[in-house]
DNA sequence: ACTGAAATCGCGTCAAC
DNA sequence: GTTGACGCGATTTCAGT
């Protein structure tokens, strides 16, 4: 976890690493107006300390059979408060569970979920989620449009 | 967006691929068990056929001085229904907001919003995205923690 | 026709200036 | 910080099945 602030090189380096995370080096270093040899130091520095954290490619959903998705909320029962941790692990272990945070408001924590269609996701809902011990209050969104899909972090956001 | 439905080892390579976005063909070819032209060919008709739709580096927020994050809903005003596109537009616009869905629910839109820090993340919401018009009832869960961060897609879900 | 082998060409990567 | 060199990998062509 890097404490040195990020330049706008770094930024812009950043910023065409998230528009094509197989942008080869010569192509960084021609958009950010670098050599070959300084724009991969810095990538890999940006890699060393954690800012990139990993490169990934983008799979459309629906191509691999995934026609539902939805954002779960949840609640913990209260008397099993000291399940907590069990109850994390069981979230992180089913792979139908893309995303997962503890929010504040009314839920306890908020999941995203994916599934091959209305009724699968119904069932691991029922079947699967809920029958984790101490998960309480299960309510589920299902996303129907997408207006506005995994855009990348802004690099500069003003101060 | 092709109908041809994936093969085992078409899955095989979007495992790879979510995994390392940047691993090279022999790498993946290896993986897989298959001659590297073969792998290469696989690779390509999945990004021409749609199934890979980009390749991205994951960048951690934090270090992009994003400390906030937060999942919005937000209803449209009823007597505004005419300029849901005009709102979506809008949505689409602000760089702080990287994901959007209509849901189900009690509410017409779930965002996904980022920001410096919970003090900017509320004057971005009173200050421009409350502004928008046509918006009505914003309520934001504040993420805590992530206990699940950005799996990738499970490539054999059960039937 | 489809697969794998070989050949080329460009890029990533490092070292020296 | 830049230039140059080396070696590996991506990509295409071709021959064999």
């Amino acid at each position: 976890m890097s404490q040195i602030p990020l330049d706008s090189l770094d930024r812009k380096i950043l910023d065409v690493l998230q528009a094509d995370g197989r942008a080869s080096n010569v192509d960084i270093s021609a958009k950010v107006h670098l050599s070959a040899p300084q724009c991969f130091r810095r990538v890999r520095s940006l890699e060393d300390r954690g800012v990139i954290r990993s490169y990934r490619a983008q799979v459309q959903p629906e191509s691999l059979g995934l026609g539902a998705m939805a954002y779960v909320s949840l609640n913990i029962d209260g008397g099993q408060f000291g399940r907590v941790r069990e109850i994390e692990a069981s979230i992180r272990d089913f792979p139908q569970i893309l995303e997962c945070h503890t929010v504040s408001g009314d839920y306890d924590y908020l999941l995203k979920v994916v599934a091959r269609d209305l009724k699968s996701l119904s069932q691991f809902l029922t079947d699967q989620l809920m029958q984790v011990p101490g998960v309480d209050d299960v309510r589920s969104m299902i996303c129907m449009e997408e207006v506005k899909a995994a855009a990348p972090l802004p690099v500069d956001l003003g101060p």
